[in-house]
This record gives C-alpha cells, structure tokens and sequence, in this order.
DNA sequence: GTGAAAGCGCTAACAC
DNA sequence: GTGTTAGCGCTTTCAC
C-alpha cells in the first residue's frame, strides 16, 4: 500500500516535476541511492501509463499506434532517465537471451581457442553473445554443464569437441529445454546435429603428399585428447595397410595433444631401430611438439624427416620450418554451427534430432615436408 | 480464471495420480507439450503450497522448520517431475547471476586466449561462469560494451587490454550497475580497481640480460594494439639511454602484434646498414614472427641474432629455437582479477575508484639468446 | 490513442 | 510448520 502510494504521488508529481523540478529524476534518487531506472520511472516523468511506454520502447508503436507527440516525450525521458531495460524481466516473460552457450573440452587447446574466437565473431555478427561452458575436467562431467544448461541463460547451446567420456553431460544436454548442436564429434556417436571435418578425407590427403614425395616408412604421431574416438589414427592404420602394405611397430606413438606430447612421441620413434622418414600428426600441436623435438635433437626437416601436420593454425606457417599442414574449415564449421543453433533456438518446429554436415580439409604445403632422400 | 481452474484441478488430482496414475507428468505434457515445470507444479503434486517447496529448495528450510515428511516428499516430487528452478524468475528477484562479463580487446591474440582460460578456470572454481563480451572492432566501442552491460546479465565486469581508443566503451562501463575490474592497462589512466604487470621491471630485466651478455646494438620490435600506451617502448628508450648511451636509427621498429608483423619488424632491422645483435620483442607473439624470419633468412638464432620475448606463452618453450623470454604472471594477475571482480560484486560497500595492484615478471632463459659475439 | 490489470516463476514478509 | 500474498520489471490482452 505505500508503495503504491508513493507511485501515485510521483506519477501524479510528474506533471509538475517535468516543467520545474529538475530534480525530479536525483529526487528519487535520494530515497534510494543505485535503484535502477524502470519503466514506471519513464512513465511517471512522461506522465504516461506503462503500457504507452512499453509499446513506445518496443516499436510495437508501429503496430498499436501512439500519437507522435507522446512517443516523442517517452523517448525524451527516457534516455533522460537511462533507461535501459531489464533483460530477466524481459526473459522472464520469454523474451531470448541473445545468448549461446558454448561447451568446450579443452580450452587450452589452441585449436579450439581459434574455434571459440571465430564462434564469437559469428555470433555477435548475428547479435549475439556467448556464454562460456565451465572448462571442465572429466570429473565435473554433467556438473560441468550445469552452468550452461541449468541457468537457461542461453538460447541454445553448441559443444565443441568429441564427449565420449561424459556421459552425464550428454545426458544433461538431452534433457536440455534449448536446442543443442555440436561440432567436431569426430567418430563418436552423434546425438545433436553435428557439423564436422571430414577426417577420413583429410588424413588420406596428407598421407598421399607423403607417398607422392616419395616416404614409404611413414609414422603417425597420434595425439588424443581423453574421450575421443581415434578416427584419425585408424585413417593412418588404414592407408598403411593398402597403400605401404602393412605398418613397422611402434610407428604408431600416441601422446597427449600438447607441444611436450608431440616432442615426447617423436623422440621414442627417433629410438626405433629404423627410423621413419615422414611423420603425419593428428594435430597442429603435436606437430610443433615433433618440430621442436627435431630441432633440439638436430634432425633437419625436412631434409631427415618430413611433418605433416592437422588443422592449419594460425602459427603453423610461422613455425621453423614451416608446417605443411591440413587447412580446416573452421571458419565453415563454425559459422554454420552459430546458423544452426540460432535458427533452432528460433524456430522449436525444426528438427533437433541427430544429424551430420561435414566440410572438407584440404592440404596446405610449407617447408616441412620434402622428398623422401632415402 | 480458467487458469486457477486448471490449478485448483491439478492441485486435487495430485493425490490420486501420484498414487495411482504414473501418467501424471505425462498427463500434464500432453496439455502443454514441452512446458516447464515450474514451483506451483511441485507444490501442486506434493500437496503443500509455492511457499513450502520455496523454503525446501532453498534451504531456508534450515532456519524456517518444514518437517522431515513434507520436505521429503516436496524433494521426491521435485526431481520426479525434473523441476529446475527458472534463473531469470530468481535474477528478477535480486539473485546473482554467478556470471562474469569478459571483454578483451583482442581474442585472436594467444596471450589473451590464455589469459580467458585462466580466468575461465578460476571463476569456474568460485562457481561462475563467464560471458564473453562481444570481440570488438574500434568501430564497435560502446556498441560491443552492450552486450555485456546492457543485458546486466553478469555480477561484474572484467576488462582485458587497454581501451585507450575507446573512450566510449570505457563510459559505458563507468555507468555499469555492476562493478568493473581492469587488468592489463599498461600505461593507459586508470578508471578501475586494475591490476597488472609492472612493465617496467620487465622491459629493464630483459634489456640487463641482454647487456650482460655484452650486447650493445639492441633493436626493439614494438608490437602494439592500437590505443595502447608504449610503456614498454618507453622503457627500451630509457634503457638505451641510460646505460647504452643513445640508440642507432631504425632499432625501434613498430608492428603489429601478429607473427607476420614480427617478421616484418625483422625484416626492415635486418635491411639496416648497422644491425643490432640482439632484439627485444614487446610480445612473444612478435618474437615467434621474428625467429621465423630470422630462420627463413637464415640468419641464426642465438649465434648471429639473440631476441628476447615477453610474455612467456606456452609456445615459448617449443619454438625454434626455444624463446627467452618474460614470465608473465598471468595465473596471478587473472586470480586477483576475479577474485576482485566478485568481492566488488557480494559487497556494494567495497570502494570501486581507480587503484592498481601490480604484479613482478620474471626472466626464463632458454636458447635463443646468448653472448654478443662481435 | 491510451490505461488497467493479469501474469511470467520465484522469494520473502507476514499471517495463522 | 505451513499457507497467503505482494511484488521483482516487463509484455500483452482487454477495456475505454
């Protein structure tokens, strides 16, 4: 009752206050220092109902119309008072949040800060923003989630990497009341739609520039990351077997996906009795790790040993030597994954079900590979 | 009307389905097919009132008694029907958000992207999620501020890089409702609690280890962000001036902080009729451009050039050859940050004006500089 | 052309 | 111990 009482005395105020008191607007705040301006502030100082000042700030004047006169002084006081509306109450009565969550297996994976840097830049072209997922170790799983799918603070959520050990939060993203898509699942199962690289495609590609140079002991630095699915690593395995007609031991080094990983995998095929003249990694990463390894070691590439590497990072035509690598369409990835998400948050008829696109690598040739000199 | 009906029905039938009818959820999803469950849907199917299963969920239960029965069974009907509180319902109600607004200059740039792991691991240990403000063109200024203000989604406001060609985001920011925290000003004015590195110290500390090892042509690779402050510039000048005794012409050259300005900052050092020995990189970013154009003219590194980064990237210790450079105590500067960030945001009463707290970088040697060999 | 009023889902006084 | 009720700030019928 004294609120609304107080209400009544500055709206019925307002008329006066508009025309003489300036402090009309510092006035109240004295009463309460920070409170933030609302609508009922714009329409008490416009003298206008609440309604009036809704469908003046929401351009739905187009529709129900207001008299100029009156949108104009709504307007005026409005960003007179700073307004600016309250983006909970808005959600609240369903309006979207311009916002998309995004859940990412390993941050600190170069590759995947590429791939969050493009993903901002797609989706703030579209106007929105991005909310990322906790950066989550195996443990977390669901709890992990949580922080994206529990607030319900986004419209949609786009997961970034393979989920094979998380259960839970595949699960959770199932249950989720936002529409879900993801992006290189690699081989794991896919339960969203899913926009992916063509992997198969891709190592096939690399190893061809090998056989083509002439490289017949060929070794795959394998980096994998903690729950995915070694499509890569079985492309490799695959094309030995028809292409070299079987595989050496311990041609096959699987490691951590860091820059140690890759030099660690190099240096125990650099043990080997015979040692490879070309090696494909399964990353970038791994592949600046196999640089520095051979270079600390003083094996020259590509004169020794050829590189190639997996997904064309910014810095690989900056490494010593230069990487030749498989270019990703990240960008395409990306860009469709924010379209995808989007258009799903918007339309809840569109199907949600599992689904693949993929997009082709494609090789890119620097300096770390040459003619086999064997 | 017909609203509270359909309550009052619900309400009633509650006690027969949750009996005898294992349909009752499904019962309901037939009605409205994807509907959340809301408070009252519990309440309804527990039999008790909104405010119960309120003070149940909330643990103020612990302070208002609710009996062990009905809490159990409030609890029971809760995570049978899926109930998961609406966060905009409870923000409306003055409820934090547990999100932090990030906005950093530049995303693209790996010093920052290491940075928003850290900070994205450290808010994540204090249960908050972060929201990336919009990436940002200069253009952009107060427009990219928006996103992270307007929707006044977060509890705080984290400001990574200098924003001295935004006067207009740095405003927006100064009439946020929620606080602001700065890291990373270099010698931009300081609006907010900031904290930082003391570049001084840094730039100083790399230039003695260079002149202990007896070089006195030093050049400087100057990588800025646009609307940065040279402090670091700065410091090479004074350095050269007090203890080198003045700088040769076209020793400080100015780029990009990108790999390819690097090289070319080398490039345009190496076309010099004297050319320095060693080089001071701005940014590890700079100084892995430099080493790349260093090997690409085979010019070599530490024999013929010795070149110092700073920043200490996690690719530092994996170039070719591996990078001495400035440990940049990022963990703490981004810890101090957030812990800041969310003090500021519990507590209204914390001072919010400008302050600095700054953290010391360190040297780590490793092989690309060595002694002056002229 | 404009206003009154009913909620969105939740919390917190305030009853009883 | 539990229920009623009044909003948080906004949108949206529905009246006038």
């Amino acid at each position: 009752l004294a609120a609304s009482e107080a209400r009544r005395f500055r709206h019925n105020a307002a008329v006066t206050e508009r025309d003489q008191d300036p402090g009309a607007a510092s006035g109240r705040s004295i009463d309460a220092p920070n409170r933030r301006v609302t609508m009922r502030d714009v329409a008490d100082s416009a003298g206008v109902s609440l309604s009036t000042v809704s469908r003046v700030l929401n351009k739905s004047s187009s529709i129900i119309s207001v008299s100029e006169e009156t949108k104009a002084r709504i307007e005026r006081s409005a960003d007179q008072l700073g307004f600016r509306p309250n983006p909970f109450a808005r959600a609240l009565r369903g309006a979207p949040t311009m916002l998309l969550g995004v859940i990412v297996r390993d941050f600190s994976d170069p590759f995947f800060a590429g791939a969050i840097e493009a993903l901002a830049v797609e989706a703030h072209a579209r106007g929105y923003g991005i909310v990322l997922g906790h950066v989550q170790d195996s443990n977390d799983d669901g709890e992990a989630a949580r922080a994206v799918l529990a607030p319900r603070h986004c419209d949609a959520i786009i997961v970034l990497g393979e989920m094979g050990d998380r259960p839970r939060l595949r699960e959770a993203l199932s249950v989720a009341d936002v529409p879900v898509v993801a992006a290189w699942q690699g081989g794991s199962p896919i339960y969203f739609p899913t926009v992916d690289v063509d992997d198969n495609t891709g190592v096939a590609i690399g190893m061809q520039h090998l056989a083509d140079l002439g490289h017949r002991r060929i070794g795959m630095v394998s980096a994998r990351l903690p729950g995915d699915n070694p499509t890569r690593e079985q492309c490799y395995l695959d094309f030995m077997q028809e292409h070299i007609g079987g595989m050496t031991d311990g041609y096959l080094q699987r490691c951590e996906n860091t820059l140690a990983g890759g030099e660690l995998a190099l240096e125990a095929m650099l043990a080997l009795a015979t040692v490879p003249t070309a090696v494909v990694c399964s990353t970038d990463v791994a592949a600046v790790g196999v640089l520095h390894g051979a270079f600390s070691r003083n094996v020259k590439v590509p004169d020794d040993l050829s590189v190639v590497g997996y997904d064309d990072l910014m810095l690989a035509a900056f490494t010593n030597p230069a990487l030749t690598t498989l270019r990703m369409p990240t960008t395409e990835i990306v860009t469709k994954a924010v379209e995808s998400a989007i258009a799903l948050a918007k339309d809840p008829t569109l199907p949600r079900g599992p689904s693949r696109t993929p997009y082709q690598p494609s090789l890119t040739v620097r300096a770390s590979t040459a003619a086999c000199s064997d």
